[in-house]
DNA sequence: AATTAGCAGTCTCACCGTTAGAGTGCTAAC
DNA sequence: GTTAGCACTCTAACGGTGAGACTGCTAATT
C-alpha cells in the first residue's frame, strides 16, 4: 500500500500534469503542494514511486510524468463526485427541455451535450434489445406503391420505414395491419425473429406475403444491426496542443470503424456502472487516449452505453459527472412514459 | 497565353506533385516527360511559369510544387471526363441497389460511396425547398397522448414527426387530418409558413388549435433549418502524409461548423454545374485544401449540392467523374417516382 | 531513521558550423 | 532557341557547445 504521502505526491504529479501536460518536477510540487518537506524529500519519493511503476521520465533531468498505472490508481483512489457547476447544469438541462418521443432524438442530443460540455468526443451505443415487446404495428399506404410501417414497442417507437407494397385497395392495408398486429403484437422482436411468423395462419398470410415480408424484413434488420452508434465532438480530439498526428490517426481510423468503437464502450465485463479504459493496452490501441463509459438504464432495464474518448490527461472527475447527470436525466424523462409498463426483469 | 511546351510542362509538375507530394525538380521532368529537350531548357521554362506566378520554390534549390494558380489552369485546361473504372462503377451502383424511398437514405449512401470511391471527405447539403408542394399529410395516434405526423409532398415523405396531442378518440384523428389536408394539401410550404393558417377556418380550427400547431411547427422547422448536411469519411483527410497537424486543425474545426460548410459546398454563383475552390482564399480558410462539389437536381429541380474536400493535391479528374456519376444514379432513381408529376420550371 | 542542503551529473534544447547533395541560374558555345 | 557545364545556394543531417532544468547522491542535521 502506499504512503498516505505517496499518495499525495502522486495526485499532485496527476493532476499538475493533467492542467499543464509537461513533465512534472519535484521543485514543483513542492511550491504547490508542500510547505512541510523539501524537494530533496519530494526527489527521493517520486524516484521510489517510478520504481512502482506509476511514474515515468521522458529523460533523466526532466520531470516525472504519470504511467497509465497512474491514472488507474488516480481514477480508483481519488476520483470524486465532485458536483456540476451550475453552467453545466444548466447547459444539460437546455438540451432537454424539448419533448422528445424518439428515442434516437433524445440520443442524439444527450451524445451533442455530453461532448460540449466535457469538451471530448462522446459516443452513445444504442443497443437493440431482443427483449422489446412489439405493442402495435401501424401501417400508412401512401400512394398505392409504397407504405409507411411503423412500429410501436413498449419503449416507444422504435423504427418507422417505407416498404413497397402492391396496395390496391384501402381495405387491403386495413386487413393487413389487423394480420400483422394478430401475428406480431404482444411478442417480442426476439421471439420473432427466432420463430418466424406463426404458421398456421399460412392461408390468410399467402394474401399479404409481400408486405408481411416486409415487416418481417424489418424486424430482423433491425435486430442485427449492431445497434446504433451516435458520435459527436470528434474534432474536439485535435483541440489538445498535445494531440499529434498520430494520435489524431490513431484516433480517426478507430472511431470510423464503428464496431471497435461499440466495443470499447460497451464494456458489460464488470457489474460496475462506470468503466474506465487508460491507455494503449485498454482502449484497443489509442496510446495516450483514455475511454470513460458508463452503462445507461431506464427503469432499471439497460438501454446501451455512453462514453467519452479523450487524452490520457483527463478530467475524470467532470467526465464521470456529466456522464452520470445525464444518465440520470434520460432515465427521467423515459421512465415517466413507460412507467406503466410491465414490472422489472431485473 | 501559355505556349504549348509551357502547358506540358505546367501539366508535368501538377501531375508529379499529385502523385509525389515531393517538389519535382527539372531532371525528373526530362525524364518521365520529354526525350526531346533538355533540363536546363525546362529550367528556363519553369522560372518563367515561377515569375508568371504558376510555380513556387519552397527554397532556392529545391524543385518546384504548384500554386493555386497552378492547380486552378490544370482543372480549367486538363480536366478530361476520365471514365470511371469498372470496379468504381461497380462499388457505386452496389451501393445504390436497394429500394430507397426516404430522401435522406439515399443522400446518406450517396454520401458514404462518394467518401468511399473518391477516398476524399464528402458533403452532401440537401435543400429545403419552399416550393415543394405537399400532397398529403397523414397523423397516426399512438398512444391516446401522442400522434405521428407524417408529411408527403411531391418528392417523397420530407418529414415524420411524433407531436403530442390529446386525442380523445378515433374520430379525433380523423376529423383532424381532414382538416390538416383541407388546409394544407396542394399548397407550398413556402405559402404556408409565409401565409399562416387559413383564418377563414377559424371556427373549424379552434378544436384541433393544438394539433393544427404541432402541424404548423414541423413545416415551420423545416423551412428554418438550414437544410441537413451529411458529411462522409472525416478521417480521409488524415490518410495522407502530408497532412499536418494544423491542416487536420483547421480542417475538422471547418467539418464541425454546418454552417461554413454549407456555404462552401453550395456555390450558386455561376452556372457551371462543377464548382472547383482551391487553397485557403478560396475555400475558407483552409490552406492547402480543395473543394470540389456539384450541384445536384431532381428531373431539373436543383435539390442540393454534393461535394469533396481533400488536399489540393487531389485527383480532380476522378473526383468530378464520381461526382457526375452519382448524380446521375441518383436522378435515374428518383426522377422515376417522380415523373408523374408537375411539369418542369426551369 | 528520516530529512535536507548542496553539488555534481545528465539530459534537452537552441545554437552554430560543417559537409554532402540536390537543384537551380547563368553563361558561353552551338 | 537550345544546351552543356559550372558556380552558387539552400537543405538536411551531423556533431559540438553552452545554458538551463532536474535529478540523484552524499554528507550533515534533526
Amino acid at each position: 500500500m502506499l504512503s498516505s504521502r505517496k499518495q499525495k505526491i502522486l495526485r499532485a504529479v496527476v493532476d499538475e500534469y493533467i492542467k499543464e501536460a509537461t513533465p512534472i518536477s519535484s521543485g514543483e510540487i513542492k511550491s504547490k503542494y508542500f510547505d512541510d518537506i523539501s524537494a530533496a524529500t519530494i526527489r527521493a519519493e517520486l524516484s521510489t514511486l517510478e520504481d512502482m511503476g506509476f511514474l515515468v521520465q521522458p529523460h533523466t533531468s526532466s520531470g516525472r510524468i504519470p504511467s497509465h498505472l497512474a491514472y488507474r490508481f488516480y481514477v480508483d483512489n481519488f476520483l470524486l463526485d465532485r458536483p456540476l457547476g451550475v453552467e453545466e447544469i444548466a447547459a444539460i438541462d437546455k438540451s432537454f427541455k424539448n419533448k422528445f418521443t424518439k428515442v434516437e432524438e433524445i440520443v442524439k442530443t444527450a451524445a451533442k451535450v455530453i461532448s460540449d460540455v466535457t469538451n471530448y468526443t462522446s459516443v452513445i451505443v444504442l443497443k437493440n434489445i431482443n427483449k422489446v415487446v412489439i405493442k402495435e404495428i401501424k401501417i400508412v399506404g401512401l400512394d398505392g406503391e409504397s407504405a409507411l410501417v411503423i412500429i410501436i414497442t413498449d419503449s416507444g417507437i422504435i423504427r418507422d420505414k417505407v416498404i413497397s407494397v402492391n396496395a390496391s385497395d384501402e381495405s387491403f392495408i386495413t386487413d393487413a395491419v389487423k394480420l400483422v398486429n394478430k401475428i406480431f403484437a404482444g411478442r417480442t422482436v426476439g421471439e420473432i425473429k427466432s420463430s418466424g411468423a406463426d404458421s398456421r395462419l399460412d392461408a390468410e398470410i399467402n394474401a399479404f406475403k409481400e408486405l408481411l415480408n416486409g415487416v418481417m424484413n424489418i424486424l430482423i434488420a433491425y435486430i442485427d444491426e449492431p445497434g446504433s452508434i451516435i458520435t459527436e465532438g470528434q474534432s474536439k480530439m485535435l483541440e489538445y496542443p498535445d494531440t499529434s498526428i498520430e494520435m489524431a490517426r490513431n484516433f480517426f481510423s478507430l472511431i470510423d470503424n464503428k464496431k471497435s468503437v461499440a466495443e470499447l464502450i460497451c464494456d458489460d465485463a464488470t457489474d460496475i456502472e462506470f468503466s474506465l479504459k487508460i491507455g494503449k493496452s485498454e482502449t484497443g490501441g489509442i496510446d495516450k487516449c483514455a475511454v470513460v463509459s458508463a452503462k445507461y438504464s431506464i427503469n432499471g432495464k439497460q438501454i446501451g452505453h455512453a462514453g467519452v474518448i479523450g487524452p490520457e490527461r483527463m478530467d475524470y472527475s467532470k467526465v464521470v459527472s456529466v456522464l452520470s447527470y445525464v444518465g440520470d436525466t434520460i432515465n427521467s424523462i423515459l421512465a415517466s412514459s413507460a412507467q406503466d409498463d410491465t414490472e422489472d426483469d431485473r
